[in-house]
DNA sequence: TTATTTATGCAATAGAGTATTGCATAAGTT
DNA sequence: AACTTATGCAATACTCTATTGCATAAATAA
């Protein structure tokens, strides 16, 4: 008799439709919770069947409900920098936020939701792991600055600046968001 | 027969020498936990452990070790703003940082505990509780800056420098930190 | 000191949530 | 059609939080 293990279709590179099916369903519904709660009060009980998925299933694709959230995020913020990076390029700071502030004020929803509801250490993290990048080619360098302060500084207020601006009720408008985080966040950075 | 309740001695206020000692070991439990791990990781039982008192007992004086922490960071954060801003209602902006990271820095293990160890988030809150407070009475009103961006961005961006610094084995001087968050956070808000 | 109040220790217990396993079945693949 | 794989389902084990009743010892008031 053959030992039978759990079986684990997790690895994110399957193809079966099933899992793929099941992996979305995953997702989509821990989204649709966090418009409700933070990530704490909810259980995986509650997003497996919410995902139309039987509890054990869940196991089978995640290690639990903050790793789910955590390929979200990641996921999420690499289509961000992705369009986003081309307009930084240039040395336009304002462009660039301005290019920033856009893609979010368009996902605005999701972004709140990745924010609020608990996936924001993980955001930073990730933030700060594609600025950090970003930086070791595009940044410049001061005597009074550690680049990786630089890095950090750019990164977290950032995800401050825009959290504050995704929970307004009646936000201000991404004109004159982005000219706050370019006069707060990407000036500072740049000025000599 | 009268219906006997949970008793808790709980009430802060308390003046009995052996609530103020229990209350005084769990605090000190947590932070010695706090040092070789993250909150999430630390279970109820282990800082009564530590503590030496019984299991039960925590929950006379806490209704989790959530809200401990925050007890915790609410009274060094009030203290710490109670230290500084003297220094800070001069108009002289690199004096005010000075003054801060000072302290901070006399108080390293301590602020490096609550802020990498899970009191991050609930600091922030009344850091940023106490900016508004000084920023209503010495704040400098810009037509592209609501105030309370203001008081986010300078409140969570400090929170953000201070957790680098406390994390690096060799941290730069003090001197070299406060000119880093004037250049970066005073100064920005100032700025006309 | 004596009497009373109060804080803690201890044991028992309940409940929520996480995590795993074996087997059956159905959907996908070759 | 023969296989491989993903999910459903039921059972189960574990950890951690939280409460309760009673006994005891420490603190306070008389």
């Amino acid at each position: 008799m053959k030992a039978s293990k759990v079986y684990r279709p997790a690895n994110a590179t399957t193809r079966d439709p099933r899992a793929l099916k099941t992996r979305e369903a995953l997702r989509g519904a821990l989204l649709a919770l966090l418009d409700d709660k933070p990530l704490e009060e909810i259980t995986i009980r509650q997003i497996a069947a919410r995902a139309g998925v039987n509890y054990t299933t869940f196991f089978r694709h995640h290690t639990g409900k903050e790793e789910l959230l955590d390929e979200i995020a990641a996921s999420e913020i690499q289509t961000l920098f992705e369009l986003t990076m081309p307009a930084l390029d240039a040395d336009d700071a304002r462009a660039g936020s301005l290019a920033l502030c856009r893609y979010v004020d368009e996902h605005r929803s999701l972004w709140a939701r990745l924010l609020t509801g608990g996936a924001a250490a993980r955001l930073r993290e990730e933030f700060i792991r594609l600025t950090r990048e970003f930086a070791a080619e595009h940044g410049s360098d001061h005597e009074w600055l550690p680049p990786e302060v630089g890095v950090i500084f750019g990164a977290g207020s950032t995800i401050e600046l825009l959290t504050w601006w995704l929970q307004q009720a009646e936000p201000i408008s991404v004109e004159k968001f982005a000219t706050i985080h370019e006069r707060l966040v990407v000036r500072p950075l740049v000025a000599k």
